[in-house]
DNA sequence: CCCTGATTCGC
DNA sequence: GCGAATCAGG
């Protein structure tokens, strides 16, 4: 299979909605968790949660006497000595510190901040946090902004049918990434509702996606699962 | 052992 | 560019 649009699309937002390698390779068809990482990493994304990250040690010469057993090979001592620069001194790792959105800001041919706020109950945000809470500007504390929607959310149903439905194809800066249903189905789309500035997803799904971290003892049970968890087939 | 992502390197 | 092999942490 070779990497088509489509599934470039479908991996990456896979990818970056927390998908394990293994389900978007599953999901993708004919190709391996490892061709999954290995794209994943190509097109520039990487991180997220991995196993072996917290450690950095200089792990250079390592697999040579694999493969080819009939050329290279081996060379017992060939790379011992100085051969890797092997030095990865990653700097800080992604400043998730930022109080604010570190929103990509990308927006081609769409002014900065500047921007009139379409709504007029929402005085100034900013951007929006974990839980759905909005933040403000310092000089603007103001309480009356609900700080948890008590709303209860829905798995899927965007409106009627999957009429309007937002599919891979329509998504953009704009549109809340969110996936309903499993991409490969007939109805799989995205929710498509209008973005928090600075997010990915709608303020529905920012608090599905973005949980507050809770003190140990309440943390709540049933983790969100984007692409409704793990597969059973 | 299972899982995970990261990396290397022959193709 | 691709991905198997391999590594390494949980």
């Amino acid at each position: 299979m070779s990497w088509t649009d489509e599934r470039i699309a479908t991996l990456k937002k896979m990818w970056e909605g927390g998908s394990t390698a293994s389900q978007i390779a599953e999901e993708l068809g004919g190709v391996s968790r490892n061709a999954v990482i290995g794209k994943a990493h190509r097109l520039g994304l990487k991180s997220r949660p991995s196993p072996v990250k917290a450690n950095e040690k200089k792990k250079a010469a390592k697999k040579a006497a694999s493969k080819t057993s009939a050329n290279t090979k081996k060379a017992s001592a060939a790379k011992a000595p100085a051969a890797k620069p092997a030095s990865r001194p990653a700097p800080s790792p992604a400043a998730s510190t930022s109080t604010k959105a570190d929103a990509p800001a990308k927006n081609d041919g769409s002014p900065s901040q500047p921007v009139p706020n379409p709504t007029p109950e929402l005085p100034k945000i900013v951007s929006v946090g974990p839980g759905g809470f909005l933040r403000q500007g310092p000089g603007d504390q103001q309480p009356p902004i609900p700080p948890a929607p008590p709303r209860r959310l829905v798995p899927a149903k965007p409106s009627p049918e999957i009429a309007d439905k937002t599919s891979l194809l329509d998504l953009s800066d704009k549109v809340c990434r969110w996936p309903m249903g499993h991409p490969g189905e007939p109805d799989f789309h995205f929710c498509g509702e209008a973005v928090n500035p600075g997010f990915p997803y709608c303020v529905e799904h920012c608090g599905r996606a973005y949980q507050a971290q809770l003190p140990r003892g309440a943390r709540r049970p049933p983790p969100p699962l984007p692409f409704g968890g793990p597969r059973v087939r």
